[in-house]
DNA sequence: CTGAAAGCGCTAACAT
DNA sequence: ATGTTAGCGCTTTCAG
């Protein structure tokens, strides 16, 4: 009576025990039996599963996971899941994933690497079969080689800490910077800027060598004044335009670190009575959705999120299967989209 | 020797136990220990603690989950991280509850009911300590209610199943509406449409609910051609308002459910030769941050999406500790904000 | 095809 | 202040 009144009230506390109790069979059989084994005859596997569903079981991961060391959660970390760069991996990567029946464990650090390692530290304790992290600029590779000696698969995403030995799947940052640069220099321009980016983190260092090789190959004079730092943000490139605007010979053309800093840059020339592709010319990074949407529409380096998001995925579960290995580079290459925010140089 | 190596090269595998004989204590002292529990000896905490840290030992918490029912993880269900609205809501829910200790577990299911109920089964499993989640267009309330059933505090949030019975934060979307109406009343218009929402959804039922009544009370018809239903998405406001600038008596202004379908209507008046503000007056709801953004910036009525999401986490912890407290609906009032897409009327 | 038994790593009574 | 013991709910040999 009281034991039927638990069950009504809180169905939650079912198990594979009170199943097996009322069926007269064994917990090894129900396990066995709510996972449609082959090792269960039919019939049993019938009464099992109606009667689990008639109790309301749910099946409890925690336990199941102690024992077989397995959870069904990769965790993803990024620096911010507003920022739709990061907002459309993520969605890749929750999509990919759910389709192979993992979940998503989510953290997130701003770009700190004291927030980061605190959030890192958490995500391992769950146990998470893999990992998926765009590291934090400036973090050392140290909280990333403790989980990996724990023995989580890691995958890097778009970013890298060089020399940690982990798989990464990221843009080609080289390909991408000189194809915005051949861009501009077709239609013209010489005066061209690069604005965001640090040399803290691999995708920026990797931008501004690349910027500064392609200059001297051009015959192009680096003026230091015009290589602007800073995160990945719209207030980067509305500060860094005015900056730019002011300089003595200002330039005719930027590149940007991403898109987000590329709005910026196009709002700043609008504070100062300009029009990108008029008066300016902007080249983004990332294409991401809103970028179309602009007025006039950003011209771009596309570093297709979605694909990365998905081999990101597929890598980490190959290396849950096969955690021996080796680290390997995916690098997809870039591709330059073309809309209103450039023109020929004046 | 072969348990050093196995100590070096899987630290992964180091538990209380291992610590507590390489000691000589015992692991309940151990567990105590490494929560610097009053109970234990500073000495011997110090000791447990630094061998810990030596060998690399990291928590386990599916193990300490099945013995406490806790998992200090609480599931988030939208149904888009990209949407910028959602995006928001979800960093406000991250970034709450990483200060109070507790893990996002993601899922997200595109408004789609069936996948809603396959992810939200999936979350449960986890046994996260509560969700929070944003029911898919057309969901019923069962996959709640059983989750609800299991002893899952959820906290439903920005749209509610109506009769549940669950804790709720949202907006108030009446408000909202005729916050939006006023204003466009105020300047001049008269003949307004209301673009997106469907009578599946909460929001979209009270809005159109809400517009019907405005009209009546302000002598205005109510033209069912000027009531464009739809999702949320910039598609939505695009195809609406090429739909309505083809009607015989065309409206002159749009209030729109939620600010990508603005956008999209926006685009879709510029894709006809007119200008938001200048042709047509466009007022948007929640105020994301790319609103501001706009060239004209859009004027909106803005949800405070962070609120939401931190009253949510505060609403959804304290249900964990007690569990019996009845269902509160936190409504929050929304404002308004100007910017350049209304004008007066012609 | 099914059952018995052990144990994953942790915590919480209870005992000392 | 520390140890002993039991057990959370599941899966997996191993027997039968």
């Amino acid at each position: 009576m009281s034991d039927a009144i638990e069950t009504q009230v809180r169905p939650g506390r079912v198990t594979l025990q009170q199943i097996a109790e009322d069926l007269g069979v064994s917990t090894a059989t129900v396990s066995l039996a709510l996972r449609s084994s082959p090792l269960v005859a039919e019939a049993t596997r019938e009464r099992v599963q109606v009667l689990a569903r008639k109790l309301g079981y749910v099946y409890n991961r925690s336990a199941a996971s102690l024992r077989t060391a397995r959870t069904h959660m990769v965790a993803v970390g990024v620096n911010d899941v507003v920022n739709p760069y990061f907002g459309e991996i993520l969605a890749a990567i929750e999509e990919t994933l759910a389709g192979s029946g993992h979940t998503v464990l989510l953290g997130t650090y701003s770009d700190d690497p004291v927030k980061q390692d605190r959030v890192l530290a958490t995500l391992k304790e769950y146990r998470p079969d893999g990992m998926i992290l765009c590291p934090a600029n400036g973090s050392s590779g140290e909280a990333l080689s403790s989980i990996a000696a724990a023995g989580i698969p890691i995958v890097q995403i778009t970013r890298e800490i060089e020399g940690v030995g982990l798989d990464v799947v990221a843009s080609d940052d080289v390909a991408a910077t000189r194809i915005a640069l051949d861009h501009l220099h077709d239609l013209g321009h010489r005066r061209i800027a690069i604005v965001g980016g640090t040399d803290e983190m691999s995708t920026g260092r990797n931008r501004r060598i690349a910027y500064r090789a392609w200059m001297r190959e051009k015959g192009l004079a680096v003026d230091p004044q015009a290589m602007v730092v800073g995160l990945g943000t719209r207030d980067t490139g509305f500060r860094a335009i005015q900056h730019l605007l002011d300089l003595a010979a200002p330039p005719t053309a930027c590149i940007c670190m991403n898109d987000l800093i590329a709005f910026g840059v196009m709002m700043g020339l609008r504070h100062r009575g300009r029009e990108a592709g008029r008066d300016f010319s902007v080249v983004g990074a990332d294409d991401v959705s809103e970028a179309a949407l602009w007025a006039p529409g950003l011209t771009t380096v596309k570093n297709h999120q979605t694909e990365m998001g998905r081999r990101a995925c597929e890598r980490v579960l190959v290396r849950t299967v096969n955690p021996a290995l080796p680290a390997t580079r995916i690098i997809i290459p870039p591709t330059l989209v073309v809309r209103g925010s450039t023109s020929r140089a004046p």
